[in-house]
DNA sequence: AGTTCAGTACCGAACGATCGGTACAAAACA
DNA sequence: TGTTTTGTACCGATCGTTCGGTACTGAACT
């Protein structure tokens, strides 16, 4: 059982529960492992546990939702593919986002740090692929502030009602928003 | 000193840093009491303390937020007088928002109901006021909607990037988006 | 008037429980 | 054999909470 085995799990409590309201039980409990063996794995911690969840993350989210936006093809199927892919990473709208839920809360300057990061290039990617289908610059950085303005708020406001349509309705939207006036 | 007098202070705490995010001690220390005096006003412990918070930043927000929004008036600047006592509230991006802070983090069952309550009015007093301008009722219910996510997504983004601009941009944009066609 | 007395506001000290983290030796595997 | 992995027991610190008690107040009683 390397460490990677468990990042899933470990990801599944940071994502849902924050920094603050995991605890080294309740990591314990869910991978299955006692406290010294976590902390064979992770030997910096607890603070090693949730960066190593986010590098996860941030993994799968670079190769799954990020890469396929570099490649060729119509800027607007390009779009819904990823909108699918998101719809899978956050369950249609039943799970949080880790970097939103570890965005709010204390502020640990090195976690924010990694967050403020995996933001940024979500941002730069969405950008980046409507200025290759032609957008001004200005505008591309915008619209793409935007779409992660919408992922992150329609996400925490169907958390917050209990009821997914809210990101369902965003995911939907999307596409046709970002690729208006091409 | 009734508990009244500590509720802004409390409101600043469990706003930046959530439920789990907040010890005793911190209020203790931010409100200048003992541990003991604090349970002299909140007997109830800590889920007393959060949830008069909650009852103090609803109070606020209904009265210099959503009250207004109920006025004679034309809908466009309506909307923009909320957006700017929001941006007040907010400190212009700045500042998180209470129900986005305690929406995220760990699942407290009694906490997340007046979340939800919290983020359903706030929705039903923007569609009023789309209802009453002239919209559609499903088309209201979808904008206001929106313009929640809007602004939880825009605080969101603004505090993880450490920049308020998407927040502020947000706040721009929301009265033409909400009444375009009207 | 002086005294009692209930009520409010507050605090230091301590409670049991849990926190994140460590030491170490047995077990499992190579 | 040596190395990796784990269970157990433990640590100091902090968690939310409670206890016993002090200081002050304004009304009630003598």
């Amino acid at each position: 059982m390397s460490r990677e085995t468990h990042l899933p799990a470990l990801f599944q409590l940071f994502r849902q529960q924050g920094y603050d309201g995991v605890s080294l039980a309740n990591i314990a409990q869910a991978t299955g492992l006692g406290k010294a063996s976590l902390y064979h794995h992770f030997p910096g911690g607890k603070d090693e546990m949730v960066l190593a969840t986010l590098g996860y993350a941030g993994d799968w989210l670079e190769l799954n939702v990020l890469e396929p936006l570099g490649e060729d093809g119509d800027a607007r199927e390009l779009l819904e593919e990823m909108c699918d892919r998101l719809s899978q990473l956050y369950d249609e709208g039943r799970q949080p986002c880790i970097l939103g839920t570890l965005t709010l809360g204390p502020v640990r300057d090195d976690l924010h740090e990694v967050v403020k990061q995996g933001l940024a290039r979500f941002i730069e990617a969405i950008a980046q692929l409507l200025i290759k289908a032609g957008l001004d610059q200005r505008l591309a950085q915008e619209r793409s502030e935007d779409a992660v303005v919408m992922i992150q708020g329609s996400l925490l406001v169907s958390r917050g009602l209990d009821d997914p349509t809210p990101f369902q309705r965003a995911m939907a939207q999307l596409p046709e928003k970002l690729c208006a006036g091409i």
